[in-house]
DNA sequence: ATGAAAGCGCTAACAC
DNA sequence: GTGTTAGCGCTTTCAT
């Protein structure tokens, strides 16, 4: 017992299988007459009718689907990219379309390029950038996706200028708030905990950073800048680092990412060091994570649901409407008092 | 220009399409001859030729393909399902199968059936149950399932005996351990902190906490099992009246999930009691999440990622055997000491 | 070893 | 209004 097809319904209603199409597909249509669409409707529902989507899209060149493709690392599935992975969801359920979640194989096997073999079960493909992206990896994949002609968007962290589809947050606004929240609070020695030197991300706060404290007549030595890799032990040790000498410890430090905060939380604890009285700490990163640390962190609160959301939104625009034009958007952005700065 | 297919590389080796087909699909084959296995694996190669997956599938009546439903709901990606996410993704990577995700829409236009309907594009669904889905919901969902002999599988909280795949905890265990470890620790009045009561979770461990405190010679009076619907009024409306009462109040609270965790925190926090001294709790949930919290929670660590990672295995193989058959798993659960019992 | 041809289930252009 | 026909791009017998 195969499931039931067009040609069943057309036999059984003895019209041809292009008006059974029509007549399902179309609430009121003139080509099909009235008697014959009700006809065909009662049949289609008494057999427990499902169009076969697969054929469909063959037939319309068109899945309504999008691809996914989130580096499944560590922490595995991460707050920030559920956060966004339900942005995208949200607009998608609007919109009528679902979602394809694709892994980075490491499997030698897959070369990149069949790494976007995939793609021809999408119409189009979303790119969220998170610490396993380096600035040059980006690079080469719009460059395999252009070539390709496949429409896609990158949500957050992206550098170069080229005519993409992007949606995120304006990092360097970000470092140099930061910097002013700071020396507001008489902070001078303000130190900067990042993941991997090679991301975007990392490039943009930094970028901010050094102007904030430029324009207060401050430094950012390069002691005072350290890259984790996401590494709960390299994150002690840095961390030790800065406060061997009381000297020239940093009294603040902006925190790139929850992850890091969370080690940061964690040495703080194990030290036995107060937050804010040893040591001010600004994060950045998700709402709902911070909600459950306590001292509350002090922290820009990504718009990871909007970025999703917006994201879906202007790729699936980019598909339907054949003369959209690319858009970079930069969210805003807003710090979150807490009890750390 | 559209991408190449086969006939374009038929076109150029002068050969039929069905010998690109099978020169490209088997490694070695004796179909094909060497010699027009390596030029037609070259010109592919220089055309880029990407198979069109969406053909592929239609033809082979598959599409290696798993659907996944989630409710998103409030924290919308929850990290409860962001980690059975992630074990369902990397027993996919393993198996060479994608993930579709839908999420139902409470868009009154689509019925029951045409939420399945999307199966066509997938060789197998599977449902993720949290706390939207009430026994009986689930119960219809099966129905449906089975009629249109649909393959899936359940991850967590499933109450009925007929044969469907199905992997989860044994939560019933679990209240009874709970009650176990409180009574050792000289608790006698113990109250329990769930979400909706019409879940087979709830149910489940309703049951083993009922089996639990008989066992010790105590009693779980009605007052003391309460539902917040995951809302932090009522949770905190339901915790105001268990301690209204010096004599009557529990010692200690079992906490039927994060969430809800999150809420008892906040309001003990709002009170200005202490854990544990002013009340034992235990928790039941994410790792992840609990380690964030301070004083660390005393809580059963589920096993979600392994759920996933199950999960899908068990739904591959059946899609792929012919003979599989149905199994229900039940994983093992620890207890994993904290501060706050 | 190789190719022709018949699908897979549906859509859409065209003819009547 | 309704049916016919030609795809969509690939797989898979079945002849040769």
């Amino acid at each position: 017992m195969t499931p039931p097809k067009l040609a069943d319904i057309a036999k059984r209603a003895e019209v041809s299988i292009a008006a059974v199409s029509i007549a399902l597909n179309n609430r009121d249509t003139k080509r099909v007459s009235e008697a014959k669409r009700n006809e065909i409707r009662a049949i289609a529902e008494e057999l427990n009718y499902i169009p076969n989507e697969l054929a469909k899209a063959l037939a319309q060149q068109k899945t309504r689907l999008l691809g996914l493709r989130v580096p499944f690392r560590d922490p595995i599935l991460n707050h920030f990219i559920a956060q966004v992975l339900s942005g995208i969801q949200a607009t998608l359920m609007r919109r009528g379309y679902s979602l394809l979640l694709y892994s980075p194989t490491d499997n030698p096997g897959r070369s990149t390029r069949e790494q976007i073999l995939e793609r021809r079960f999408t119409d189009g493909l979303i790119f969220v950038n998170t610490g396993s992206c380096s600035t040059r990896d980006i690079a080469e994949r719009i460059q395999l996706l252009k070539a390709a002609k496949i429409k896609f968007v990158m949500i957050n962290s992206y550098t170069h200028r080229s005519s993409v589809n992007y949606v995120g947050v304006d990092n360097s606004a970000m470092g140099e708030a930061a910097v002013r929240y700071l020396v507001q609070r008489k902070h001078r020695r303000i130190a900067f905990l990042s993941g991997s030197g090679k991301l975007p991300t990392h490039l943009h706060l930094l970028q901010g950073l050094r102007r904030g404290v430029v324009a207060h007549g401050l430094d950012l030595p390069a002691e005072h800048i350290g890259c984790s890799e996401n590494n709960e032990e390299t994150t002690f040790r840095i961390l030790d680092r800065w406060f061997a000498s009381k000297r020239s410890a940093p009294t603040a430090i902006f925190c790139a990412d929850d992850q890091l905060l969370k080690h940061l939380y964690d040495y703080v604890e194990a030290r036995g060091k107060r937050l804010p009285e040893d040591v001010a700490v600004i994060g950045r990163g998700n709402a709902g994570f911070n909600s459950l640390l306590r001292p509350r962190p002090t922290a820009f609160h990504l718009p990871t649901f909007e970025m999703g959301e917006l994201g879906a939104e202007m790729l699936i625009d980019l598909i339907e409407k054949p003369e959209q034009k690319h858009q970079r958007v930069l969210l805003p952005f807003k710090l979150h008092a807490g009890d750390t700065a």
